[in-house]
This record gives structure tokens, C-alpha cells and sequence, in this order.
DNA sequence: TACCAGTTGGTTTTT
DNA sequence: CCAACTGGTA
């Protein structure tokens, strides 16, 4: 270990005179509360991190005297890791996390206290929605009608607003035309969670505030162990964060909180934009610090977000500065039709890395929505630039990932149904639906749990013995799982969890593409998991568990594996605050997308939508692109697109216009093509067979042919199945195999 | 119980 | 276009 005195103090006081006056002010002021107003690209993290930094070098707080919350794990990892390089190694001591887990860390030392033990499982949407899927079932109303996925987001609006924790009753917070009632359902689901002994991520953060009120003694020592608070991104707190953080606060009152009016992005996840307004009024005797001067963009950008942004008007009026008053200006690019603007998008990359210093790390391509990747995916890998999407299809979503997860979930709380349901037959083994029936029949009339019943053994015949075999894989590793730190690092019993339940062994026997693609991923989420032992040593499985199932948008893990470090990035704009990129693409800018169609009905959604654009504008430091299509297409039909309503309010002066018509062939839709086709000739179906490839025929591909998926991109045709209109074609893509029908895939030839 | 072929419905952003 | 569900069959 190497001892960090003499590096705090020559890195602080280095870094300290490299801030300007106001950065300085905020720095320094590490008494009482303090509200920075931090426009885009102002240094807001530099401010924290070397806020920290003066704390311990001033020695106002040792580090784990400093709580730090954030928004998204990444913005977190990056703090730390900002911090620990200019402290050294005691900045890992410091408390930075996001709202989330910083509200785990809470409830899992004292949850107890208002009724929640330590092992909570924590339920994402889809295990919510299939706890609201069975209750709407046994209240005999239609899954189809009333969609669980709309039940769910409504009982997390409300959890998410004030009035809840204010003591309102449920009944006044619902619109009024609802023809079901809903408060039972919320009731029901409650119910459910708590004998599932499960947390869905709002509870994670009500649930901590009302610990913190219910409970003097939990807040006494909190208050005791943190003395300085720093909150980031204000602007999106929502109530129950705006309640954490001020408990927490309420006794050193060393609160600071960073944030931008103009970049507030969540309201619709409940963020209440009042809570930065109001800042002062909470702390009368806060100093505010305003940082103005943006250290990121060209002044031609800055210029841009601007005239985008003095549109709206529930704003606190300021201005940006930047000392760049050189750049090029900002490019409005219409393109015939959403294949076109891709096409440029891609074209723009290739020409900047030839002619200029560019390279794939530069350039992010932002959307608004994530199906709209799909297609700079395509083109992406068609010209073999590397990229990785952030926060799109999700490695934890993945069926195997999901499936060790709820072992895992289920071997640390036995009472998660959910994640029970989802494995008690997988790999299969004889426990099918009428078996669970029976079991979940018997748990409910002698209200025991549904282990309770599996574990007992008065289920006979065929079904019984194949769960008292079940009981026993679970028992046993339940058996191994002892919770002693050390006795079996986690990696290993997850490697006894896929060996004694079979699962890794079904995946062996399976033996095609899929399935080793399948392995493929959960070795890497051992390897993960290896990762995470070796970060928190003497971890947990309860600890594991509650730490990534928080961890939602990691990219994903094989993507790219070499490339990753120098790749194309692809986000939602959401995902990119906090970010910056040389090159910037702002695709979609069309009425209906970008304003999105469902924001459209309010001046406070057009407004946030704007705040949106301004974000995404301000986050490119040389250059940015806005890109619109004429035509684009959606799985309903090809649709006409207005300009969006953002780029015609930025003077033309500020903005160069153009063009761009690619003449690419343009899949029709299959509808289309169905309509258009030629009767098909009779086909010859033995002329042509290739019999060591396994036959193809009735297909107009062969076997071994190159082609191009619209989503998956190139691959390499492996088998051919069937004839005629029921042709299957399996690709090889990379690792992964597909089967597809021929008549519906249309398929380009290389 | 497992697997299949055919049908249906869905369009936002995320911890 | 695709995932998730359904109802039929082996």
C-alpha cells in the first residue's frame, strides 16, 4: 500500500489553480448549502471532483464523511474514478452512488426496521408486470384489455410524485375515467410484493424515506457518518430524492447541489423541476454560484442550442460564454428518406476520419428513440466501423442471463415467486404448468409458501418425484451458499448453480449456434461476476444481487470485445447527458419523432422535448449534425415527415442547410412486396439441390451464400429448410444463428 | 408436457 | 417487423 499524504496535497493544490473564479468560489465554499447553477459544459464534474478533493485536503471531511449521488451508474463509476485519480486511493472510501443504490445501501443495514429484511429481491418492469398479469387474471380482467405494462407505469407515477408520501389516498391521484378499479390492484400488487419479499425500484427510494422518517435512531447515525452532501443533475430529482437527500442533510446542512433548469429531462419519470427552483427558499442562507462559461463547445454550437433553447419559456434566462469563437458552423441535413440519412450519417464519419484527425471514438450518433438504431447498426457494420449502442438491447435481458439471475435470486430469497416461476422447469424436468397449478393451489389454501409446499413431499406420483429432485438441487445449493465471506468466491458458485441444475448442461446437449452463443454469455457474466468479487471482497450473493439489479444499462459485454475502446457510440439522447463527443449526430429531427408524437398534446412536453434537443446539441465540442428524413418508415407504412419544429426555430444564419438523396434500393415492406409479387413459378425443386449442404431448394438462395439482414446486418446462409412459401433460411450472423421464414426477411444478396 | 405454426398487437425517454 | 401469446398436435 502505498501511503497518499504528499499527493493530496500537490495534486490539490495544482488543480485548484487551474479553476477559474467562480469554479474556485464553488470549490471552496464547503460550509453550509450551496446551489451551483452549472450550464452545459461548464466543468460541473471538474467542480465536484476537486470540491472532494479540497474537503479532504482541507481536511473538512475525511472520505467516507462525503456522500455523493448521481443519476446513471455511469455517471457514478466516472466520479469515482475521477476521484481516486486525484486523491489516490482513499477515494474509493468516498460515498458516490446513484440515488438507487445509495437507497439499497440504506435499507439493506436498516430496512429491518420498518419491516424489510436484508435479502430483498428487487423486481425490474417485466417482473412487475407479470406480478400485475396474475393479479388482473384472478380478478377476471382481460390482460388484453387493460395492459399490465400500463398498470405498471401508473403505479410507478404515483409512487414517483409527492402527494404519496404527502398522505394522499390513492383514489385522488387516478384520472377519472377509469372503468376498474385500480386502487385495488395497486393494493393487490403491494400485497404481493411483500410476501414475494420484493422491492421495485420506486419502493427503493420510498421506501428509504420512510425509514428515514419512521426511524430517528437510523437517521442519527446516518447523519453521524455523512457530513458533506453533493448531489448532481438537481434539476432531475424527483420527490422521494428531493426527501433523502434533504434528511440526510437537515443536520450538517453541507449540502451542495449541482444542476441546469435548461437540461431537466425526467419530468415524466416524476423529476419535479421546483426542487432547484426552491433550493434557496429550503436554505435561505445558501450561496448560489452560477458557471457560464462553457469550456466544450465551438461558439457556432453554442450558438445553435441557444436559439433552440430561448424558445421556451418557463426558463431562468442565462447565458452561455465560450472563449472558441472559431468552428464550423452547425449542418441541417434533409434527407430523402430515413436509409438516407443513415447513409449520410455514415458517409460524414468515413470522410471526417480520411480527411481530418477524427477517429471512430469521436462520433456519437444520438436518437430519440432506441428502435431507431436499427439502421446506422446496419450500415455500421456493413462498412466495418466498430460501434457500441448504449443502453439498447440489454445483456441483462437476455433469456439465459435472466434465467441464472432468478436462480441466483430465488436461492438468496426463496419467497421470490417470480423468479421460482420463471425456473422451476427450465432446464425442463417435468414441472409443468398444471404441477405449478397444483402447488400454487395448495400454497395459497394453507398459506405457506410455494417452497414450503415443493419442499414437502405429500405430491406423489410422476410430478412429486421430479420436485422433491428439484427440492434437493435447490436445498443443496442453498446448502452451499452459506453467506461466510470466503468459503466459496461467487463466480465459483454460480459455476455449481448452471452445473447441479442442469442448465449449463441442457445448453451442451442443445449444441447449435444458439446455444454456445448462449454459454458464450453466461461464462461472461461469471466473468462479471469474477470482476465484482474482486472489487468487494468477501461480497455476498444478497449484496450481488442488489448491486446489479440496478445495473441496467450496461453495454453490453461481447458486442465488440477488441473494438470497444475505439467504436462509433449510439444512444438515446437521455443516455447522453452528461456526455461530450468532438462529433455529434442528432438523427430523426422530424415532427412526431423528435418532438415525439406523445409529447406534443402539452407546452410543458414541447418544452422538455426542446430542453432535450438543447441537451443533445451541447454535448458535440467541434462538430454538429441535425438530420431530418422526408420519408420514413415504420411498421405500419412509409410516412411523409415534416421538418421538426426545433430546426425550424434556429435562424439561418446559424445553420447550413443541404440535401442528401441516396438511391439505394429501399426494401418494400413485406406487405408491399406481397402485393407486387409475381405469381410464383412452380419450383424446380431437384434441379438445383446441393445435397452436402443439406439440400436448399425451393429457396432463391443457396447454401453458403453471403446476404444482409436488415437488422442483423451480414451473414452467411447455413441451412435451407422447406420449400415454397415456407422456406426457412437459417443465418449465421457472427456468432449467433437465426431462423427465418424466406417469404417475410427481406434479404439483400452481397 | 413440449413443441409448433399461426395470430396479434405494439409505437418514448430509464433507475 | 418482431416478440409474445395461443391453440393445436405429438
Amino acid at each position: 500500500m502505498r501511503a497518499p499524504p504528499v499527493i493530496h496535497s500537490e495534486h490539490g493544490m495544482d488543480i485548484y489553480g487551474s479553476l477559474n473564479e467562480t469554479q474556485r468560489k464553488a470549490v471552496t465554499h464547503v460550509q453550509g448549502p450551496l446551489l451551483i447553477l452549472a450550464g452545459a459544459g461548464s466543468g460541473k464534474t471538474r467542480v465536484i471532483t476537486h470540491r472532494i478533493a479540497y474537503l479532504m485536503f482541507r481536511e473538512y471531511a475525511r472520505p467516507h464523511n462525503i456522500f455523493a449521488v448521481t443519476f446513471t451508474n455511469k455517471a457514478a463509476e466516472e466520479m469515482q474514478n475521477r476521484v481516486s485519480s486525484m486523491i489516490g486511493p482513499s477515494g474509493k472510501s468516498v460515498f458516490i452512488k446513484t440515488f438507487h443504490s445509495a437507497s439499497v445501501f440504506i435499507l439493506r443495514l436498516y430496512g429491518e426496521r420498518i419491516g424489510i429484511p436484508r435479502n430483498f429481491s428487487i423486481y425490474d418492469q417485466s417482473d412487475q408486470e407479470s406480478v400485475v398479469k396474475e393479479i388482473l387474471l384472478r380478478m377476471k380482467l382481460d390482460p388484453k384489455k387493460i395492459r399490465p405494462s400500463m398498470i405498471v407505469s401508473k403505479i410507478s407515477e404515483i409512487k414517483d410524485r409527492a402527494e404519496l408520501l404527502q398522505g394522499a389516498n390513492i383514489d385522488s391521484m387516478l384520472p377519472k375515467y377509469y372503468n376498474f378499479n385500480f386502487t385495488e390492484i395497486y393494493e393487490e400488487y403491494h400485497r404481493t410484493l411483500k410476501s414475494h419479499n420484493a422491492l421495485d425500484f420506486n419502493d427503493l427510494l420510498v421506501r428509504t424515506v420512510e425509514l428515514l422518517q419512521s426511524s430517528p435512531e437510523t437517521l442519527d447515525v446516518l447523519q453521524s457518518r455523512w457530513s458533506h452532501f453533493m448531489v448532481d443533475e438537481y434539476q432531475d430529482t424527483n420527490y422521494s430524492q428531493y426527501c433523502i437527500t434533504k434528511l440526510l442533510a437537515s443536520r450538517s446542512r453541507n449540502i451542495c447541489v449541482v444542476g441546469d433548469d435548461d437540461q431537466s429531462i425526467y419530468s415524466w419519470r416524476g423529476a419535479d423541476i421546483r426542487n432547484i427552483l426552491n433550493f434557496e427558499n429550503d436554505y435561505p442562507e445558501a450561496m448560489v454560484v452560477t458557471l457560464g462559461k462553457n469550456y466544450r463547445s465551438t461558439k457556432p454550437i453554442l450558438d445553435v442550442a441557444t436559439s433552440v433553447i430561448s424558445h421556451n419559456s418557463m426558463r431562468k434566462q442565462k447565458e452561455l460564454s465560450t472563449e472558441r469563437e472559431d468552428g464550423e458552423p452547425a449542418v441541417w441535413i434533409q434527407a430523402n428518406n430515413e436509409y438516407g440519412e443513415a447513409e449520410f450519417v455514415i458517409n460524414t464519419i468515413k470522410t471526417l476520419k480520411y480527411r481530418e484527425r477524427f477517429s471512430n471514438r469521436d462520433f456519437t450518433i444520438f436518437y430519440r428513440t432506441n428502435a431507431q438504431s436499427r439502421i446506422f447498426e446496419d450500415l455500421l457494420r456493413r462498412e466495418n466501423i466498430p460501434y457500441r449502442v448504449i443502453g439498447g438491447l440489454r445483456f441483462y435481458d437476455r433469456k439465459e442471463i435472466k434465467d441464472i439471475l432468478a436462480y441466483l435470486k430465488f436461492l438468496s430469497n426463496p419467497r421470490d415467486l417470480v423468479s421460482l416461476l420463471r425456473i422451476i422447469n427450465v432446464p425442463a424436468r417435468g414441472i409443468g404448468r398444471s404441477t405449478v397449478d397444483r402447488i400454487r393451489q395448495i400454497a395459497g389454501d394453507e398459506s405457506l409458501s410455494e417452497w414450503d409446499v415443493i419442499r414437502d413431499t405429500r405430491i406423489t406420483g410422476k410430478a412429486g418425484k421430479s420436485m422433491a429432485e428439484f427440492a434437493e438441487i435447490i436445498a443443496s445449493l442453498q446448502a452451499l451458499n452459506t453467506g461466510v465471506p470466503g468459503e466459496l468466491p461467487l463466480s465459483k458458485f454460480i459455476d455449481r448453480v448452471l452445473s447441479l441444475t442442469g442448465y449449463m448442461k441442457s445448453l451442451e446437449d442443445e449444441d447449435t449456434f444458439e446455444s454456445s452463443a448462449r454459454i458464450d454469455n453466461l461464462n461472461e457474466f461469471i466473468n462479471g461476476v469474477y470482476a465484482f468479487e474482486m472489487a468487494v471482497p468477501g461480497c455476498t450473493l444478497d449484496q450481488f444481487l442488489q448491486e446489479i439489479s440496478l445495473y441496467t444499462t450496461q453495454e453490453d459485454p461481447d458486442e465488440n470485445p477488441d473494438e470497444a475502446k475505439n467504436s462509433v457510440t449510439l444512444m438515446t439522447i437521455h443516455n447522453a447527458k452528461g456526455l461530450e463527443f468532438p462529433v455529434v449526430f442528432i438523427t430523426g429531427m422530424e415532427e412526431e419523432i423528435f418532438p415525439h408524437r406523445l409529447c406534443t398534446d402539452t407546452d410543458e412536453g414541447i418544452e422538455e422535448e426542446r430542453r432535450l434537443c438543447y441537451v443533445g446539441i451541447t454535448r458535440a465540442r467541434e462538430r454538429v449534425y441535425l438530420t431530418s428524413a422526408e420519408l420514413r418508415r415504420s411498421y405500419t407504412g412509409v410516412f411523409h415527415r415534416d421538418p421538426s419544429r426545433f430546426l425550424l426555430e434556429i435562424p439561418d444564419d446559424l445553420i447550413m442547410r443541404d440535401y442528401y438523396t441516396s438511391d439505394a434500393y429501399m426494401n418494400p415492406s413485406p406487405r408491399f412486396a406481397q402485393g407486387y409479387r409475381a405469381p410464383q413459378p412452380a419450383r424446380r425443386d431437384e434441379e438445383d439441390e446441393i445435397e452436402e449442404n443439406g439440400g436448399g431448394n425451393g429457396s432463391t438462395f443457396r447454401v453458403s451464400e453471403t446476404v444482409v439482414h436488415p437488422k442483423y446486418g451480414q451473414g452467411r446462409i447455413v441451412r435451407i429448410e422447406g420449400s415454397g412459401d415456407n422456406c426457412k433460411l437459417t443465418i449465421l450472423f457472427g456468432a449467433s444463428k437465426k431462423v427465418f421464414l424466406e417469404k417475410y426477411t427481406p434479404l439483400e444478396r452481397i
